[in-house]
DNA sequence: AGCACGCCGACT
DNA sequence: GTCGGCGTGCTC
């Protein structure tokens, strides 16, 4: 007969690899305490929010300390998602706690108090409607409009984006009042839109049929071209998993969750769509999640860490663009969204939809293997022809920010046509340059680089700031060259500001937008210069951002520059994304009933990626490249992890690196390095980094298992920063 | 990771 | 004579 514990065992989010004992509360049963509750207790000298992960007895020599609360009597997290969770910490390799802490909204890692979850609504009060015919048209009137019925929250966010500002004015007047609804109410709401019916073509149909019979897990890759009505699948997916009174999770990239993108669900569902992105405040992120643990939330989209939610009733999980780079945390937790969703699906035994028109290698080679289902839509909804893609050798021509004559003559033509066109940079940040014309001297970082290849400057702020891509400082560009006083100082090279100032010069009657991050820091301002172009002929000019995202009807032309950084970087994955990247923007032109053209401008007109992915398209690329990548033992074919260590000195991450390595000895894996990073200088850090890789995951993760808590033990891994990155996307 | 403790340099 | 630099050590 096991005695009664005494002690809880506390995962807190400290890098250790451990469990600590405490006393519950005074006045609480340690065996009351259920796993998955939030524990409050003291540490060191503060106090921290802990997850409680177990019971026992109070070890030999340790007197364990009360804990100072239990925030609530219900445990948060449990279980399938407290399991997948377990899992990840494993096969991460990361603390218990450090995981546990990261699924919880930043609100209630902190330790506040779980949030109403109850939906609200509003209508007009007595005054409201006393006075509503008396009222000046505009925004307040049309609002009080809408509330002479109740409009729940989601439905307002949804049909009257904007409606919070005129409320306010609204409810100074004391003409609305605020209602607590039930969750049935809110979905049958009158006022709200009737789901359209779904109708869907026969190959979208015969893809809803594969996922709607299975019962149980099931991963499905999804893989159809642009414009061939994968969201129309998800959403029938998803219908039908309402319709069985289960919960739904759709995962988008970070730039995909658009107000326009969340109205679409909304309309075409019927039932409340909780959101869950970066835009919202710690208290509806904390909202949101609560409600799907309570399963009030029954259709929850939301970009990577809404991966973490709970659902108690689940049926069906959508991963949108499965081969998004965003869905990998960079930081802290290296989790991989995609990833983790499908072990989430498998755990819960529900579907799981990988949705892409540029499937990630991975994916394509688990649908090759019979691991994924491959669901093919190969035809483009209205009739639409793909563009046709040719390439410009631009070697030896002039450029005019980047841009040859002939993309010049090409942009003329279409503008002439009443067409639109884009003018897409592969990268941020390469070169527009400081640089003197006298003597050459250019504008370096101090903080980054090496001495023979120091990291340029880039010139921003309309050629006033140098900014370094690399650690992001920043300082004026100064009057005159510091090496020979002239003042012929200019940027080189072509960044979109400088795209923008040559096409603005070029065009003078043309509209010339352009989009990236130092122009719209927010996603509606990207709507609005959207909104301002229209179908009128015009220019947009940006980066990654205008990859994908919104139908331009008018878009006949694509100008891509600077594919060739992507043509020969050092890391494995560069072509694939690259790949990908072109895919998506050529998708971009040439809809609806207007033939599209994309002009790919190289120095390398004859790249095999570009030949191969214009004569065969992106699947042709993708086999040619996953045999390269099983000839070179690289992912998919190979499991990888990578060790970082940085220090203000070149030396400690070297070396422990290569302790590191010795521990490993002869685990069966194979070891590359220690070798300093690529960008070996970043932000005054130097960097260094060891690759592990294994063809089977399992010798990889013993490997692991053995080395990790033997770092931990070092006395030199205190004083350098270092990090595991299991399955990296990125090898620099 | 924090945070305290501890032991050596430039300030009122 | 103190304030404060960050090296070292610990956290039930």
């Amino acid at each position: 007969m096991q005695a009664p514990p005494t002690v809880l065992r506390v995962a807190l989010p400290v890098p250790l690899q451990r469990l600590f004992d405490y006393l519950p509360p005074p006045g609480v049963q340690a065996a009351s305490v259920a796993i998955g509750q939030r524990i409050l207790v003291p540490f060191a000298a503060r106090e921290l929010v802990g997850i409680v992960s177990g019971h026992g007895q109070a070890e030999a020599g340790i007197e364990p300390k009360p804990a100072l609360a239990l925030p609530e009597g219900e445990p948060l997290l449990q279980g399938e998602l407290l399991a997948s969770l377990h899992w990840l910490a494993g096969y991460l390799h990361a603390p218990l706690g450090e995981v546990l802490a990261g699924a919880l909204p930043a609100a209630l890692r902190r330790g506040e108090p779980l949030p109403d979850t109850a939906v609200h609504g509003w209508r007009l009060s007595e005054a409201g409607r006393t006075a509503l015919p008396a009222m000046r048209a505009g925004k307040p009137q049309a609002l009080a409009t809408l509330l002479a019925g109740i409009r729940d929250e989601d439905w307002l966010d949804g049909e009257a984006p904007g409606w919070r500002a005129p409320l306010r004015a609204l409810r100074e007047r004391g003409l609305v009042e605020r209602i607590a609804l039930a969750m049935d109410t809110q979905a049958t709401e009158p006022g709200r839109i009737p789901p359209a019916a779904i109708s869907l073509n026969a190959e979208q149909r015969s893809a809803s049929d594969a996922i709607r019979a299975v019962d149980g897990f099931a991963a499905f890759l999804l893989d159809g071209v642009t414009g061939s009505g994968k969201t129309e699948v998800y959403l029938d997916a998803i219908a039908d998993c309402i319709a069985r009174g289960r919960q739904a999770l759709v995962l988008v990239p970070e730039i995909g969750l658009t107000p326009q993108a969340l109205a679409r669900f909304r309309a075409r569902l019927g039932v409340p769509v909780h959101a869950l992105h970066s835009g919202l405040n710690d208290g509806e992120r904390a909202r949101a999640w609560l409600a799907a643990a309570r399963g009030q939330a029954r259709v929850i989209v939301g970009t990577r860490s809404a991966v973490f939610v709970p659902l108690p009733e689940a049926g069906v999980i959508v991963v949108d663009e499965e081969h998004d780079g965003s869905y990998k945390q960079f930081d802290g937790i290296r989790y991989h969204a995609r990833d983790f969703a499908i072990v989430r699906a498998r755990a819960l035994g529900v579907p799981v939809v990988l949705g892409s028109a540029t499937p990630s290698l991975e994916s394509l080679h688990n649908a090759q293997s019979g691991r994924y289902a491959h669901l093919r839509l190969r035809q483009r909804a209205g009739e639409a022809k793909p563009p046709a893609v040719r390439v410009l050798d631009v070697r030896k021509q002039p450029l005019q920010a980047g841009l040859s004559n002939a993309a010049l003559d090409a942009i003329r033509a279409a503008l002439g046509a009443g067409g639109q066109v884009l003018v897409f940079k592969n990268r941020r940040g390469y070169a527009p340059v400081l640089l003197c014309h006298d003597c050459g001297w250019s504008a370096h970082c101090t903080r980054c680089g090496t001495p023979d290849k120091p990291s340029a400057m880039t010139v921003h702020g309309g050629g006033r700031r140098l900014q370094c891509h690399h650690c992001g400082h920043r300082r004026a560009v100064p009057l005159a060259c510091p090496d020979c006083a002239s003042l012929a100082l200019q940027a080189q090279g072509a960044g979109t500001e400088r795209i923008e100032e040559v096409l603005k010069e070029r065009f003078p009657d043309a509209p010339v937008l352009r989009i990236d991050r130092g122009s719209s820091q927010r996603r509606d301002a990207i709507e609005r210069h959207f909104a301002e172009l229209g179908s009128k002929p015009g220019i947009l000019v940006g980066t990654q951002m205008l990859a994908k995202g919104h139908d331009l009807p008018n878009l006949t032309l694509v100008v891509v520059v600077g594919v060739d950084e992507g043509l020969f970087s050092a890391d494995f994955r560069s072509g694939e994304k690259l790949a990908q990247l072109l895919i998506q923007v050529a998708g971009r032109a040439g809809r609806a009933d207007k033939p599209g053209t994309v002009l790919v401008q190289t120095h390398h007109p004859a790249h095999p990626l570009l030949l191969t992915l214009i004569a065969g398209g992106y699947h042709a690329f993708a086999e040619g490249e996953l045999a390269l990548r099983e000839a070179a033992d690289f992912p998919p074919f190979a499991h990888l992890a990578l060790l970082r260590a940085e220090a203000k000195h070149a030396d400690p991450p070297m070396q422990f690196l290569q302790r590191a390595k010795d521990l490993l000895g002869d685990a069966g894996i194979e070891i590359a390095g220690p070798l300093p990073a690529p960008m070996p200088r970043r932000a005054g850090y130097l960097r260094a980094q060891l690759i592990l890789a294994a063809s089977e995951r399992r010798r990889l993760h013993a490997a692991l298992d053995a080395l990790m808590p033997r770092l931990q033990a070092m006395p030199e891994a205190r004083k350098l920063r270092w990090s595991l990155d299991v399955d990296p996307a990125e090898l620099y």
